[in-house]
DNA sequence: CCAACGGAGATTTTT
DNA sequence: TCTCCGTTGG
């Protein structure tokens, strides 16, 4: 055999045992060449570890397997040096050896070449870390980024060529209304038939799908309401501009258009990312889509892992299409599927499955695993919401106890966060210690907001939407018509409000009766800029909350203003953190931080304390026990989704993602009645339940599990215990006085019918009705 | 300019 | 039912 030959043999041998602890399908993902690679990897199936190790692999050897690839001066003593640890591999099984990375006499991708793209901070941060473990800090000049904050890198260094300055801000979404109200009141249009939070969407989507405001127009000349809407798109871009300000979407859809614009620079980064990998592919949208296709175009090596099957952000302008296309959009594409699962048991693996089965738009794949059996899946019925939150918590409560499981060990999941409440209030009275996550966030807080409003007017003085929130915070005396004068002003010289504030004395201009504060107020902000200079990040915020007077207008006493001190404390800890771990960074790169790092990465973590979230958030998680709260039409499949086939698809999808977070016990819990916004909604259970063969499920309703609950917790006070008597005189909340005039058994309830003073006869359940005995 | 009232509205949210 | 806004009246 030629020497080369024996080389290839050797070389992929040898590879092919380095990436031995993974599966086949996994080493081979690992080991794939260049070109368009689709990942499906499905549930629990290790797709991490696949991207990180193919980054590995690419950084220590280079893209070599199965390649013509051998080295210039092979000798006989490099190829025996080769056929030592090829020997050392065949003669014990699980070897770990620690190859040079060199061995090959190749140099390896360089770090620089690859890029890496995630969704969350989280997801990239983990990646980070696991490719550090593997090639050690070469991978600090790699990007492993969000398509956010990998765009924001880009857009700072380009920022000129769109018209914008490289001290741009982000804004967030509340932002983004208010800009939106600004737009829509310019226009003069009625907020009631064009609300901002709709238009604000709606936009949303057009961004996602790369339509300019000028495509939009002509696409739908001629309908009105798509018109205006048009109108209020174009305005609204021009204001974005005129701030200095990018909102989420324009951050990838800016920088396609910068890409598109100015070719030259495309290119630049073509010729930079030799290798493109992209996490979670299933949740991109169009715009996302177009920039790692502009991005791939050059090298091709373009590698994107994902699961249509846990698509769950269309209605954020995710296309799944995406992922289901892949092959189509790029040529020559492999696709790879991870269908070994490592997390769940063999039943609940097999339930997802035939949930799942009932989707018409997927890939076809089946996840299996080696793991056991396992426990059936219990499955509960409640009388109402409090009941099924007792029974959640006495089943928790039991198994700590008989499993010695922790509270760590179990999360409940639900559809809508307020479903939280109540299982929160239960917990309380389980003394179970938990988390919620999701919902407020911690830089979505009205006091945070207020200090980094003043930041940004700070960094960015073309920032009006920052300035007029804070330009009266604390009052100042500065009301909405003094502000409508210097809006005017300010229209009027065709500069920012910022502007008008600092050349008010030298121009003399007029604002009426607001004129002294203002002044006052631009004095501020002009000593803000001066300190600034002068001091370190923390000290320069510390100074502002004082000197702007925010500190003193909250009130210690005041159990809310206590907390808003106390986050306004927390804030300046993050700055100095951010300050510490950050030393070249000022401003400008805080405030990003601040836009894109969403929350605390990892606050509790490694807390001992249930999880309780939404299905949405849980995706990417998993626990050993689950439990999935509210089963039942109209929650979950929602009742907005079960027009569309498509949206309850995506429900579906939901619940397979919901079901394949459980690693050894999976409840399902729904409730007969439930209190929804008030109204008590009977609700049946859902579809999806259907869905599971009837083999895999246990119902624990009087069963001797059931009964085995922990001394029941009574219902929430006094309700649905409430006797009441007929000729009994009540208050109604809302009917006012009345008297009862019959009370019909319900079971645990009981059914009143009322005759009020002010008229008619009403029905309610003692349980639920706002009465009081008069 | 501010606080108090009342009506509408209320999925899911990686950035 | 609860919360957030915009309006209103002092």
């Amino acid at each position: 055999m030629r020497i080369d030959e024996r080389f290839k043999e050797l070389r992929d041998y040898i590879l092919e045992k380095q990436y031995g602890h993974l599966n086949a399908q996994q080493r081979e993902a690992v080991l794939y060449g260049g070109g368009p690679l689709l990942i499906l990897a499905g549930a629990g199936s290790g797709k991490t570890t696949v991207m990180v190790n193919r980054i590995a692999y690419l950084i220590k050897f280079g893209d070599i397997y199965n390649s013509s690839y051998t080295p210039d001066n092979l000798t006989d003593e490099k190829l025996e040096a080769l056929e030592k640890i090829a020997n050392l591999y065949k003669k014990t099984q699980d070897i770990d050896l620690e190859l040079p990375d060199d061995i090959f006499g190749t140099k390896g991708v360089s770090p620089v070449n690859i890029l890496a793209i995630t969704f969350t901070n989280k997801a990239a941060n983990e990646m980070k870390e696991r490719v550090s473990e593997l090639v050690g800090n070469t991978a600090d000049h790699m990007w492993i980024n969000t398509f956010h904050a990998a765009c924001v890198k880009i857009l700072r260094r380009n920022a000129e060529e769109l018209g914008y300055t490289s001290n741009f801000v982000i804004y967030d979404s509340t932002d983004q209304e208010s800009l939106i109200k600004e737009c829509i009141k310019e226009i003069d249009l009625n907020e009631k038939y064009f609300r901002p939070r709709d238009v604000k969407n709606h936009i949303s989507r057009l961004k996602d799908e790369l339509k300019t405001p000028e495509d939009y127009r002509k696409e739908v000349a001629g309908q009105y309401r798509d018109e205006q809407m048009a109108r209020v798109y174009t305005l609204y871009q021009e204001k974005l501009k005129k701030n200095n300000a990018f909102d989420f979407d324009d951050l990838i859809n800016k920088t396609v258009e910068l890409f598109y614009l100015k070719p030259h620079i495309l290119e630049y980064y073509q010729k930079r990312f030799h290798y493109i990998l992209v996490d979670e592919y299933q949740d991109t949208n169009h715009a996302q889509y177009m920039l790692v296709k502009l991005l791939s175009d050059y090298h091709k090596n373009l590698c994107v892992v994902g699961d249509d099957d846990q698509s769950i952000y269309g209605w954020r302008g995710a296309d799944i299409r995406n992922i289901l296309d892949f092959e189509k959009d790029f040529p020559n594409t492999k696709i790879i599927k991870l269908e070994e699962n490592y997390r769940s048991t063999k039943t609940i693996l097999e339930a997802a499955n035939q949930v799942i089965d009932n989707n018409a738009y997927r890939k076809a794949k089946k996840l299996w695993t080696r793991k056991e059996e396992g426990d059936k899946i219990y499955l509960y019925e409640a009388s109402d919401e409090w009941e099924e939150a007792n029974f959640i918590c006495g089943q928790i409560q039991n198994m700590i106890l008989k499993y010695e499981l922790n509270p760590g060990d179990f999360a409940v999941l639900y559809r809508l966060n307020n479903q939280s409440r109540v299982i929160e209030e239960t917990l309380i009275k389980y003394s179970i210690p938990y988390r919620v996550y999701g919902g407020y966030r911690f830089y979505d807080r009205k006091e945070i907001k207020d200090i980094v409003a003043y930041l940004r007017v700070i960094a960015n003085p073309a920032d009006d939407v920052s300035l007029r929130r804070i330009i009266n915070v604390p009052k100042r005396g500065i009301g909405a018509v003094t502000l409508a004068n210097l809006e005017e002003l300010a229209a009027r010289k065709g500069e920012s409000l910022f502007g008008i504030l600092i050349d008010m004395e030298e121009e003399n201009y007029d604002i009426g009766r607001g004129q002294k504060s203002v002044q006052e107020f631009g004095m501020l902000v002009s000593r803000l800029i001066a300190i600034k200079e002068v001091m370190t990040l923390t000290e320069f915020i510390e100074s502002l909350v004082d000197m702007t007077g925010y500190r003193d207008a909250l009130n210690p006493e005041d159990p809310e203003d206590k907390e808003r001190l106390a986050n306004i404390d927390e804030f300046l800890k993050a700055a100095s953190e951010f300050e510490q771990s950050n030393p070249e960074a000022g401003l400008v790169e805080f405030l990003e931080n601040i836009s894109l790092i969403s929350d605390i990465d990892g606050l509790d973590e490694g807390q001992n304390a249930l999880t309780l979230m939404t299905l949405h958030s849980a995706k990417g998680l998993e626990f050993p026990v689950v439990f999935i709260a509210g089963m039942e039409e109209g929650i979950f499949p929602s009742a907005r989704s079960v027009e569309e086939e498509g949206k309850l698809e995506e429900e579906r999808r939901l619940c397979y993602v919901g079901i394949t977070r459980a690693q050894r016990q999976l409840f399902i819990t729904y409730a007969k009645m439930r209190n929804v916004y008030g109204t008590t909604l009977f609700n049946m259970p859902s579809r999806f339940l259907d869905e599971i063969d009837g083999n895999y499920v246990e119902s624990l309703n009087g069963s001797s599990m059931s009964r085995s609950i922990p001394s029941k917790v009574s219902n929430r006070g006094t309700k649905g215990k409430r006797e009441f008597t007929l000729g009994e005189k009540v208050m109604h909340k809302r009917f006012g006085i009345g008297t009862i005039v019959a009370v019909t058994d319900r079971g645990d309830d009981s059914e009143l019918s009322i005759a009020f003073d002010q008229g008619g006869i009403k029905k309610f359940l003692a349980s639920l009705a706002p009465l009081k005995r008069i």
